[in-house]
RNA sequence: AGGCCCGUAGCUCAGUUGGUUAGAGCGCUACGUUGACAUCGUAGAGGUCAGCGGUUCAAGUCCGCUCGGGCCUACCA
């Protein structure tokens, strides 16, 4: 906010702080010509933890913001995809600390099931034991153990990033409340008739050993093959030959075969309709197979014969099931084939076991043909192995009617999906969901709570006291605890209220939910984003967040996704000690546009650095220059325009506009157009022209000084605003260099965190100077070009038929001067003759005639240059004639546009008769 | 198989609801070091906006098709 415009403010001082500066001891020194962040990083982080200023303490009556970390696994190393989340997530939660509101960023860890399971058994592998041996109790021991050794590498990681999470309510997917609101959720869900136990074709990873859910597998295109299968078809009984008739069906999987026990056919397949109440016989082990219509085969593909695995394959269940056929398993969890595959196979691995079936079917001639084949196989995402479809008893969650409130809440706006292109994804995914298997046949991870009597009953309860209640026994012994665990995005899909208290009404509760925003990665849009929604709004009738910010995949800089084998993975840690976590933090903010994948280049992170190398020194300079007692100005009326000479009024009226840009940026989300704002703000507006411009009052006499009421005032003031508006951005570098402003305490005592953030301020907008010196610049740059192309003496004459110009270029002939290095300029109201001799220019409105002598330079290429830009121009006029001479044009063309081209049409032609007399002198 | 996104300067990308001669950073070229910054300054070169067709007074922007790249979803044995 600007002094003038009030808000609510955080400007009181965290009780730690003491109400006085929070120092840095690199403020004691003098600031050295080179900015060197790791000097003053994390000194300023770990002083702000010290004094506590992202703790939240909610003040009533004012905005609450809140947004919960997608918490990393816990045992995990931040990649660049997290660096990147986190920078905007702590660029929200800043920027909304600096507005005065209640702002939380909510930190927290993942137990990460599967993947930190893994992590243990390879470590006691290792070890020469195994996760079985040492028996779950002892297992469990280790992997806490474990995740008390490296939960702190989180922290580490986010504190180099320079996150203001409040560690105060940090939490764990797997601690005491969350557990509560796991199970709180699993026995509502059940007792709805949502959450239920069944015997169902699931998607099993022989390597973990455990089912895990549909979106767990990752379909890959494979290079296989189909081998056609003869099978005898059975005779009449009494007829041990048969008919001698054969067909043929086509597998992939040839293994599978020994749990068949069906073929179909489609119903309207004319060519085996004779089959119906017949049999075919399972080649090797000699099974009766009977013949089954079924709408499910294609009749196109292959032989239009599908040979059947009810206990296989997701398909032939579905058929089995309609047709009463029975299943056999024939591969067991560790993806061996059981007994029931026969003798001469049992034990084997499926691999083993698809190569001495097929010999066996070759050498008994049933193995008619072999081709190539393309298919695609479902992977284990952290198996790695081809997924096996086996059934076995799983708890599973109807999750359609909550798919339903998820999709309707995006459709009416409650949660906005950013880029909203999500939405036909979000749509497609959701009116297609089927149940969700939420067991896990792991140690790691919430329990299911549910309890088995010995009579086989199933009690479902929040706790074991309430088991041995409902069960009506006498203690908890009689009953045995399934032993399975949740989904880990089970209570990954609380999250957003688990973490704040749920289902207990806490304050916080009350105070942060909903939350704000989510930010995260569009990989896990269904994983986690559509469950938290399902979640939140079944649990509590509202989504968990109002919008969710997806962002792209970091990848390297020739835009190649980054992987541990191509060796092209950017660690941030490493990224943040060569260029310092401002650096890396504004690249990654900068290159956060809308629906696309993120090319990181270091070069890019070299450039910002450099931008905070000329903030560095842009303070640097201003503090060394500045006249005595000049101080950051807090109160409009300590900085009245109507005081300030055009160039002061300038840097403000541009000041202001940032911040309403910015602020209009930062509220929709496009952190790449707000951080382009603020770079060419500071760089481009302030350091090239406005410091520029102050630089003859700085460093020259009292009388130059004279014609500059308050210059140091203003650089300092907007100094000041500029740093403040870049700190959700760039927090280290803007306190360090902050500190140092003479008068900052007066907007805030202590840190420029709780500094409010810079307003728009309608008083310093000041549009006809913003013209003015515009015209000046593009005239100054003009006269640069000029000069340097033409190598003359730096004399010039300007003109302008604008009195106000005239006037306007008369009180700056000094600066015009001074920025171009002229020896003299002259002003006047009338184009000088071409008699003066010189080339000339007219841009915006401002004529411009070298009349210096020559020393030299190029003239055929002088000339040659002229002669391009006028041709330009011809082609430009003559298209702009001739739009202007349309008349469906003229009439159907809104007429401001049309007095645009006209107007454009004048100067062109304008600017056209000075370069001809140029090429004519 | 269906859906989505992308194709703009050497590279990586902006470009709001269609409206001046299409922008930025990096890279490149020339010049510049009387003290904020060489992690710098000044200036410059560089684009038939993938192609074709359509709508419109007007298209990088809207529509259709083609080509090229990427991603997601999907049970064809």
């Amino acid at each position: 906010m600007s002094p003038t415009e009030p808000t609510p403010q955080a400007s009181d001082p965290a009780p730690e702080a003491g109400g006085s500066s929070l120092q840095s001891p690199t403020l004691q020194s003098e600031m050295d010509k080179r900015f060197e962040p790791s000097t003053y990083e994390q000194v300023w982080q770990r002083r702000w933890a010290e004094a506590g200023i992202f703790e939240v303490v909610p003040v009533p009556g004012r905005p609450s913001f809140c947004i919960m970390i997608p918490p990393p696994n816990v045992t995990g190393k931040l990649h660049i995809g997290h660096a990147l989340q986190s920078t905007l997530q702590d660029l929200l939660v800043r920027w909304h600390r600096m507005r005065g509101e209640n702002a939380l960023w909510l930190p927290g860890t993942d137990h990460a099931g599967i993947a930190t399971q893994l992590m243990v058994e390879r470590q006691v592998e290792k070890e020469g034991t195994s996760r079985k041996a040492l028996g779950r109790e002892a297992f469990l021991e280790r992997t806490w153990e474990w995740k008390k050794e490296y939960h702190g590498n989180i922290r580490q990681q986010l504190d180099l990033m320079g996150a203001s999470c409040d560690w105060t309510r940090e939490r764990f997917t797997l601690d005491e409340g969350l557990n509560r609101a796991v199970r709180e959720a699993f026995v509502r869900l059940h007792r709805e008739g949502l959450i239920t136990r069944g015997e169902y074709m699931v998607n099993w990873s022989p390597v973990l050993e455990t089912a895990v859910s549909d979106l767990e597998v990752e379909t890959k295109t494979v290079q296989g093959k189909l081998y056609h299968v003869s099978y005898l078809i059975e005779g009449e009984p009494g007829d041990p030959e048969g008919t001698g008739e054969r067909i043929v069906v086509a597998t992939t999987r040839p293994e599978t075969m020994l749990g068949d026990t069906a073929v179909a056919f489609h119903p309207e397949d004319e060519r085996y309709a004779h089959l119906v109440g017949k049999a075919a016989i399972l080649p090797l082990l000699g099974r009766r197979l009977p013949f089954v219509p079924d709408e499910m085969v294609d009749r196109e593909f292959g032989t239009g014969l599908v040979k059947i695995t009810p206990f296989h394959d997701p398909n032939d269940f579905e058929v089995a099931k309609r047709h009463g056929l029975p299943g056999i398993s024939v591969i067991d969890k560790t993806g061996r084939m059981t007994p029931e595959a026969g003798p001469d196979f049992a034990g084997l691995t499926r691999e083993e076991a698809r190569i001495k079936v097929v010999e066996q079917l070759r050498a008994a001639g049933h193995l008619l043909k072999v081709e190539d084949h393309v298919h695609n196989v479902g992977h284990s995402q952290r198996g790695g192995e081809a997924i096996e479809p086996l059934v076995s008893t799983q708890w599973f969650c109807d999750v359609s009617g909550m798919a339903a409130q998820a999709l309707a809440a995006v459709e009416d706006g409650r949660l906005r999906l950013i880029p909203d292109t999500w939405g036909k994804t979000w749509e497609h995914w959701l009116s297609n969901i089927r149940p969700w298997c939420i067991s896990r046949q792991l140690w790691w991870g919430h329990q299911i709570p549910a309890w088995y009597t010995a009579d086989g009953k199933t009690i479902v309860a929040h706790d074991e006291e309430e088991a041995v209640r409902l069960a009506g026994v006498a203690s908890a012994a009689e009953l045995t605890q399934d032993p399975d665990v949740l989904d880990t995005w089970f209570s990954s899909a609380l999250w957003p209220f688990s973490t704040l208290g749920w289902p207990e009404p806490t304050a916080d509760l009350k105070t942060f939910y909903p939350t704000s925003v989510l930010i995260t990665g569009h990989d896990i849009l269904f994983f986690w984003v559509a469950r938290m929604v399902m979640s939140g709004l079944h649990f509590t009738g509202e989504s968990p967040f109002a919008a969710v910010h997806l962002t792209g995949l970091v990848r390297d800089a020739e835009g190649v996704k980054m992987s541990k084998t191509k060796g092209n993975v950017l660690d941030p840690v490493d990224l943040i000690e060569e260029y310092g976590a401002d650096a890396v933090r504004f690249t990654l903010a900068s290159l956060d546009s809308p629906g696309r994948d993120i090319p990181l280049n270091p070069e890019q992170i070299a450039g910002y650095r450099a931008f905070g190398n000329k903030i560095w020194n842009a303070t640097r300079f201003a503090l060394a220059r500045i006249p005595e007692g000049a101080r950051v100005r807090v109160r409009p009326e300590d900085l009245a325009v109507a005081d300030l000479a055009a160039p002061e009024r300038w840097i403000l009226s541009r000041l202001s506009a940032t911040a309403a840009e910015v602020h209009e940026k930062f509220e929709t989300f496009r952190f790449d157009e707000a951080c382009n704002r603020l770079y060419h703000f500071f760089w481009g507006e302030l350091c090239d022209w406005y410091i520029e411009l102050a630089k003859p009052a700085l460093l020259g006499s009292d009388a130059d000084r004279k014609l500059r009421p308050r210059i140091g005032d203003v650089l300092l003031s907007v100094l000041d605003q500029a740093l403040r508006m870049l700190h959700p951005v760039m927090p280290f570098l803007t306190e360090e260099v902050w500190q140092r402003l003479p008068g900052r305490e007066e907007i805030h005592p202590s840190t420029i965190c709780l500094a409010p953030y810079p307003q728009a301020n309608a008083v310093w907008r000041d549009e006809a100077v913003e013209a003015q010196m515009d015209a000046m610049i593009e005239a100054v740059t003009r006269v640069r070009a000029v000069l340097a192309e033409t190598g003359r003496e730096r004399k010039v004459g300007l003109w302008t038929a604008s009195p106000v110009l005239e006037a306007f270029l008369a009180e700056q002939q000094g600066l015009f001067a001074s920025l171009c290095r002229l020896e003299s300029l002259e002003v006047s109201s009338r184009a000088w003759s071409t008699s003066d001799g010189g080339p000339e220019d007219l841009v915006a409105g401002i004529g411009i005639k070298i009349l210096g002598a020559k020393k030299g330079g190029d003239e055929a290429a002088e000339r040659a240059k002229l002669e391009k830009e006028i041709e330009k121009l011809d082609l430009e006029i003559e298209r702009t004639h001739a739009q202007l001479a349309d008349e469906s044009f003229l009439a159907k063309a809104p007429a401001p546009v049309v007095e645009k081209r006209r107007a454009a049409l004048a100067q062109m032609e304008d600017r056209r008769s000075s370069l001809r007399s140029s090429l004519a002198g």
